[in-house]
DNA sequence: TCGTTTTTCTAGATCGATTTAGAAGAACGA
DNA sequence: TCGTTCTTCTAAATCGATCTAGAAAAACGA
């Protein structure tokens, strides 16, 4: 049963190994007869089609795009924002029957390289929202393999389709700043913070590239103001929950707080809920993404293109039509009912 | 830069492929001096390590697990149920740095091979929810890839983690009975009706093995009750949406909805909604699965485990120490507001 | 000091296909 | 009938590593 090759199939056919290759990959070099006859000679023998790997060695071609998926694969699922992209990609993935390939970036061994990054078989990568400078990112660059960024590079020949995070988040800053808000606590994604006590930080202490510009649009926006930054973990509800708690429990309250994520927004809803803190009145609370529970949850947010970001990188990995590799995707301030104006002291 | 080799850094060196090789996988078999002669000689020539695809060829191990996931995998994003399985499988992969490899399914040319299950490289594969008979399970099998399946088979050697679908949907069913429903529209996922035209189906007509078997256990459970079965396409909110206008609007509408998802109740939901319909009052209506949406939405559904099912399938496929090579999942009827007794008629 | 074990390294076969260049024969046009 | 083109098939090189068995050198024990 097992050892059976190509090989194999030509000689019980009586043919070269080339004729039975091309039997399954250019029909139309060789007569239909013996096509026939090799194909009905592989299933008697059990031969299930040419090795993968072998073909994939010989040919340069994996047929897979590798996705860099934000530190910690697990938690990548527990943001519908980052599903979303996934579903865009896989959209166009499925078009040019390409397989995804979902990579776990822990950085084990990075040296030695028995590394998921090192020893993937892809033609080209996805990367979404890891942290710049990670040292997968500097594989997959020594690697030669193309990617494409959700976050933009300082590169002028990097691919990325990304928003501008600072107009973005300082369109929500100024939201904020037209309602009174002078004392903003922001919710970060954050590895440190991973272990349970939540924690503030320095603007040079956040590690996503997008975080970090979104602090900077909103400190933009509101130059006076004083912007608390605050991590509870990665990014989850219960972080938020867990930043939230920590900044609604600590000495001088802040009247707003801004999730960098849905997520960690609706975290901080239920925090505010467990302390009586109606959002909107009480204390402002705001999110970025527009995932479909921040429309349920009534929470301001910044909606971007999830769907379309995912589909446009798939479509600059995968669609030689493309041309333009640097894409700005627009965004939009929704406002709701969890901001409103800042409550006199 | 490029054409660099195993060759190229062992010439470079003076050594043989042999020992480059090692340097990177056994680095107790040589001399930690030469071994950082190596390195730093790759370095400088720009390797980037032992190329993915000649390695799997030649050591037979591809690094990665398949999924199979869905008919459509853009589908699959839009449930957070299967989103739950992979995140539950990326968890366990993650342990042992292992990568995910998203496979579409789409069926063209099966036979010619260019299709992504039968070219990707893959130690095992994970099938979730993939409709019985689907020519990728046949593919899969062909080439001896060890599988793992989230429904049973009847293969006692098949390795499946699962639920008793009959016996959970039995309990849904008692549910009802009990509250006096005697007619009931099942919503199921069906690729016929994905065209967009609701449509009614009969119970072989189904394509998943599990819907199938959940409607059983409602046969079973309400033996005297009338059932239809309705689909408005695939697995999403929309479908569940179309499938239940097609109901409520027909000249007999039912007492009672059963969503063979979460998914697809909550677009039922929607529909009863616009309708001005109160669930658990004017109409009952349950799901299947209990995602966190429903539990907000006072879903009455059918708890089950899905993380710990993916974590479950990702150890028989990749962890050697276990050994229960099916495993039944408990499931739990969740009772909330939106079933109640049937209205008089 | 000599045999034995251990460490360090290498030669050559091999994994399973695809590709390139070209041979053999059939069909064709004049 | 002869040269040309097309179809159908093949031989041999090649993709880039890893593995097995064993050689050479070093370390060791008595």
């Amino acid at each position: 049963m097992a050892g059976v090759t190509l090989k194999t199939v030509a000689k019980a056919v009586g043919v070269s190994p080339s004729t039975v290759s091309n039997a399954y990959n250019k029909p139309d070099q060789l007569s239909a007869a013996l096509r026939e006859r090799i194909l009905a000679a592989a299933q008697e023998l059990g031969y299930a089609g040419p090795d993968a790997s072998a073909r994939a060695l010989r040919s340069g071609k994996a047929g897979a795009v590798g996705v860099l998926f934000t530190d910690k694969l697990a938690y990548a699922f527990s943001d519908p924002y980052a599903v979303g992209f996934l579903a865009g990609l896989a959209e166009v993935a499925e078009e040019f029957s390409t397989s995804l390939l979902l990579m776990p970036l822990s950085s084990t061994d990075i040296a030695g390289g028995s590394n998921a990054v090192q020893q993937a078989a892809i033609d080209a990568a996805a990367i979404f929202c890891v942290p710049g400078g990670h040292p997968a990112l500097e594989i997959l660059a020594n690697r030669g393999i193309p990617a494409v960024s959700t976050d933009r590079g300082d590169h002028p020949d990097l691919s990325w389709v990304a928003i501008d995070e600072v107009e973005a988040a300082a369109q929500l800053g100024e939201h904020l700043a037209r309602l009174g808000h002078r004392d903003v606590a922001v919710l970060v994604d954050n590895a440190q913070a991973a272990g349970g006590r939540p924690m503030e930080l320095t603007v040079d202490e956040v590690g996503y590239t997008d975080c970090e510009l979104r602090i900077r649009g909103l400190q933009k926006a509101m130059p006076d103001a004083r912007l608390r930054i605050v991590s509870g973990g990665h990014n989850a509800i219960a972080s938020g929950l867990r930043g939230a708690e920590f900044v609604l429990d600590s000495q001088d309250r802040p009247t707003a707080i801004v999730g960098l994520s849905d997520v960690q927004a609706l975290g901080a809803l239920e925090a505010m809920k467990v302390r009586g803190l109606t959002p909107g009145r009480d204390l402002s609370l705001a999110g970025f993404d527009d995932i479909p529970a921040a429309a349920a949850a009534g929470l301001t947010t910044v909606r971007q293109p999830i769907k379309d970001k995912g589909r446009a990188v798939g479509r600059i990995l995968l669609d030689p039509a493309t041309t333009e590799r640097q894409q700005l995707m627009p965004t939009q301030l929704i406002v709701r009912s969890s901001s409103g104006p800042a409550p006199r002291r």
